[in-house]
DNA sequence: ATATTTTACGCAATCGATTGCAATTTTTAT
DNA sequence: ATAAAAATTGCAATCGATTGCGTAAAATAT
């Protein structure tokens, strides 16, 4: 099964008494072509189980409709729904995707980006990992005159297009919500603050409570309880404070939010009533949790369409691109049980 | 942006007034370059920002270090572990994944398998689509010569590699277990009947029963109780029944089992006293309703790295290879609340 | 110092498809 | 029937890296 030789156009030439030049025409559709010889190779090209060699194609034409994704993990639903959407709108249009895991790991991304480069992807769809501390590689990409977009986790600082939430309206939007429901003290759960999305979330948080004059207590804000075990552990401490929270906000996740109900579960705290709860990104299981817990849905599959859509247009652009592009996408507030002290 | 002209092994060679040859050989470690100017070509790619074309290098190496993967969605969580798993194992050896998704639909298959073959990959990993009804492309892909494997949702009568989950002996122990605690009426949700993984399952179950010696009641089996919608309807008619069951294996998946959990919670019938509920697949959400749902882990991540290792191990094999092999992984039957009728 | 073996490097073809330009044939105009 | 224009097709270079073969240079042996 190893050496199977593949048809190629010359073997469709020589079979034909012609040129490959023609076989390439035809099979391109380009107008130089007579009709009736078109007809004749694509059906010998039929015959013969013609398959195009991309490499070669892509090599001759310089570059190679393939698109590269780098996220921290494919099987996280937030990114392998934004990859479903980016897949969706890309292949229709005859491109493929090349995907790649970080691992969260600032050396894996530098590999992985580097291979893309290697593969001469058209195109570097990323999302940065966790401990991502420089972007030398990223502007490698860019010096490569390859179009890079960044989504979510974005490098503020590098000027390329971006496809982001508006996390700090969601989170305004998400405390607003609870101080207006009764909540008087709101803790935050806060995710690594190196990463954009988690300093912006802190920010609608501050601005929320801010506007609503509430006070900022600093040990209600707790750094990195991005996981379900974090998230309880958090949970935890907060609950045994002497004066502890009537809310908290696990702006990480809802893989968070998960872990401070069953630890609120455990301590016999009646949520929501005695504890509101919101987590982040509205996971499939948010809504069948007792109760239902507020989250806030990003638009995941729309953001990768959205990515995909951006691509296409800018590519469309001959003229040298405009400044960065950066597309904000609005999220949207689920309210459900975990936040209903009122009602 | 557009036209940046990549440094080649040409442009190295001129610097240093030598042959690209000699680049090239540098570059791949070759013996016969001398140490001295090996060292001074690296530098200088590196200051050039040399980046190799894979392109050019796959087209005269005749491969592509790459692996073509075709599911139904990227975005369902057993494909997506699936394929995270892959992508672990093959990356650490050069290869690449191109993802596409088939959703579902039998005609996007065969264009996604043909993009695939189009890129020269060197091995095609799928699992079918449901409505696939025949199986002619990946014949296809044999004749020419590319590695094919199949998992999960496998094509029974072609001869290729394949990495499945043992569901019958999964539905077996599952039915067992209900049996065993004490249910008499099991009712059966079964998916798509095309598709070998839910010919299985039903085996299972009709084994398990006959093991038991428990008679089978047709209209105790429901066909295609796929989603979370159609599992809830297929519940409501069951409950409705003058003798409705006191079970229901959800053989589709655990999707389908919370839609019989929640109608039996609608209807007021106690899970798992009255209702015992068993899913499939093992969601992350079983584990947090309330009653926990009994399910059967697959082991997904294993999976792909069960598949990439295979690939490997296959493609060290420069012998013809032996018969296709078949890895059955035999998945885990987690026992939860939901299935208790004894506790 | 000469013969022989190694080592290092260059030459040129190759992978398969594409494309500018030239050559030929066909069509249309005169 | 002849000239001019248009439609087809062929020729040959190109994309960038790799590699078999040959030769020059260096290292080793005699």
């Amino acid at each position: 099964m190893k050496k199977v030789k593949r048809t190629t156009i010359y073997d469709i030439a020589a079979k034909l008494g012609i040129t490959a030049s023609s076989v390439s025409r035809a099979l391109n559709n380009s107008s130089q072509v007579n009709e009736k010889t078109r007809e004749l190779i694509i059906k010998t090209a039929d015959e013969l189980n013609y398959k195009r060699n991309t490499l070669a194609s892509n090599l001759r034409k310089g570059h190679s409709k393939t698109i590269g994704v780098v996220v921290p993990r494919i099987n996280q639903n937030f990114f392998s729904n934004v990859i479903a959407g980016i897949e969706e709108t890309t292949y229709q249009k005859g491109y493929n995707l090349i995907i790649c895991q970080s691992g969260e790991v600032h050396d894996k991304e530098i590999q992985c980006v580097n291979t893309l480069i290697n593969q001469h992807v058209d195109c570097i769809v990323i999302s940065v990992s966790a401990d991502s501390y420089d972007y030398q590689h990223l502007q490698n990409v860019l010096d490569h005159g390859i179009q890079l977009i960044q989504f979510d986790r974005v490098a503020e600082e590098l000027e390329t297009l971006k496809v982001i939430n508006d996390n700090e309206q969601a989170s305004f939007e998400a405390v607003s919500h609870l101080i207006e429901n009764g909540y008087k003290r709101i803790a935050l759960l806060e995710g690594p603050q190196n990463l954009n999305i988690f300093r912006q979330r802190k920010n609608g948080y501050l601005r929320a409570l801010e506007t609503h004059k509430v006070k900022v207590i600093d040990e209600l804000v707790v750094e990195n309880a991005w996981t379900k075990e974090l998230g309880a552990e958090a949970t935890r401490k907060l609950l045994n404070l002497p004066h502890p929270p009537d809310a908290i906000f696990a702006s990480t996740s809802d893989f968070s939010a998960l872990g401070v109900l069953e630890v609120a579960n455990v301590m016999n705290i009646k949520v929501p009533s005695e504890l509101g709860i919101c987590g982040y990104s509205n996971e499939a299981f948010t809504e069948i949790t007792s109760p239902s817990i507020t989250s806030i849905d990003q638009f995941s599959v729309y953001m990768g369409k959205t990515i995909g859509n951006l691509f296409f247009q800018e590519n469309a652009n001959t003229e040298v691109s405009v400044k960065p592009k950066i597309i904000s996408i609005k999220p949207e507030l689920i309210i459900r049980g975990s936040t209903a002290k009122k009602g």
